[in-house]
DNA sequence: CGCAAGTTTGACGCTGCTCAATCACTGTGG
DNA sequence: CCACAGTGATTGAGCAGCGTCAAACTTGCG
């Protein structure tokens, strides 16, 4: 079967079959979002982990004014919030932008794997790190990128995440569902915008996009342009025979 | 003495005479960096948490068009990445916009702190779900909100953890060191737009700045015209006695 | 006193927004 | 099988917020 999840983690960590049950015992309790519904909405408090098993979510802020910023997106594999959402209420909703499948996990079951030492262990944490660095490089897009390499940069980011998952098909096409307007709210540029954009950057021979299907024919042209460096999305695996992370372990 | 990361924690949660001792210990390696010096760099590995103890420093990154966005303020009694920045190479760099005194903490010094089930514990990871907050609030900043808006949400922010912090006098204004190119690169605004609005909230009457010295005459008319909500900086303390996180409880 | 850093001011132009209409696609009910 | 409605994409015209460039001014400091 196939589980986004796993995939992503052993992108970067080797699992063992172990390892891969208790990723997979996560999923016990997936429920199901129609397009367009609120996952969470903004002042809960949740109280399961939640982990997106399939389709696309987006987690949003409203201003007085009218105006949504998506301040990140959720895809096949991402939790949201994994711990820290526990911690207090939402200060923001999370909606369905595809029909969604979501797991609700129990935080005691997340808690047993992330707080062992252990290569799963840091797999898990690392993600926690990418999507900081995710949203980090959001505030790169929407306030120093242009729209053309903003929207870029967007596009390049979905693709490499999307392929991490295993959901890119060899001519390096994938599915792409978001409206022009989602793009807007993600870029912070109306849809009108967006749309001339898009224009430019497949006129320019940079992006297929059509159907909600997206191919990037260059992949290293458009990442040139959108000025994309993967490395903030730490898809490499890392030195597995220098753990200097400790933060489980509490005698020194 | 004083200690803003005790005020901090004291603001939402009660600290016994051990907990303020703990805390005051990982002050130990204290080192002085002076004004424009880069206390990480993209790139490095970290091997230790860094805590600011004195002064003001910014998470920032360089566009390729030379451009800078400076994706977060750290204040007196701020952690830097606390514990996820020990994963992997840093992705953008901290630079000390005022000379500062920054701690070195070991990694396995905080998390004996983290790692065990206890009011000072999960008061020490909210910490990490405020920075978070803020970097979102953050991308409506720049992505949503009018230059106007935006520096206003920008200073109410500010007001709001100089005091977290008792760093506001009674009077209610503290100190602010930012310079006006700093307040753009913060919220990706130019320098010229920066002074043009901040005359034109001194006109309003909402602020009076000079000398780096910040007053917010009517706190509640300044937060009304940014459409500021505190609420995502979790200053007011939390439920105790439901202690509904248990990240570090293992056996369920 | 003189330099460096930061602030202020003005003129001008571009990027991206607004408003509004039209087109395309898909699913629905008669 | 087709008219129709709803959602999203596309296009155009006009405009405004903010950037650019450049110069003058002010302040802190050695």
């Amino acid at each position: 079967m196939y589980d986004p999840l796993i995939r992503k983690l052993e992108a970067v960590t080797d699992l063992s079959a172990e390892d891969r049950d208790e990723l997979r015992q996560l999923s016990r309790d997936v429920r199901e979002y129609p397009a367009k519904a609120d996952i969470i909405s903004e002042g809960e408090l949740p109280d399961n982990v939640l982990l997106v098993v399939e389709g696309w979510a987006a987690r949003y802020k409203i201003l007085p004014n009218g105006s949504r910023q998506i301040i990140g997106l959720l895809l096949p594999g991402d939790f949201c919030g994994i711990h820290v959402a526990i911690l207090a209420n939402m200060d923001h909703s999370i909606l369905a932008l595809t029909p969604c499948r979501v797991a609700h996990v129990p935080n005691e079951q997340l808690s047993r794997l992330t707080s062992r030492p252990s290569s799963l262990s840091r797999a898990l944490w690392r993600l926690t790190l990418v999507d900081e660095a995710i949203t980090r490089e959001w505030l790169l897009n929407v306030g120093r990128r242009e729209a053309y390499e903003a929207v870029a940069h967007l596009l390049c980011e979905l693709h490499s995440r999307m392929q991490l998952i295993g959901a890119v098909s060899e001519r390096g096409d994938f599915a792409m569902p978001l409206t022009q307007e989602e793009i807007g709210d993600a870029t912070a540029l109306t849809s009108v915008h967006v749309n001339r954009t898009l224009q430019r950057l497949r006129k320019d021979g940079l992006i297929e996009l059509s159907h909600r299907e997206l191919c990037i024919p260059d992949v290293a042209a458009l990442r040139e342009v959108a000025g994309f460096r993967s490395d903030y999305l730490h898809c490499e695996p890392c030195d597995t025979n220098q753990p200097r992370a400790i933060l489980w372990r509490t005698t020194a």
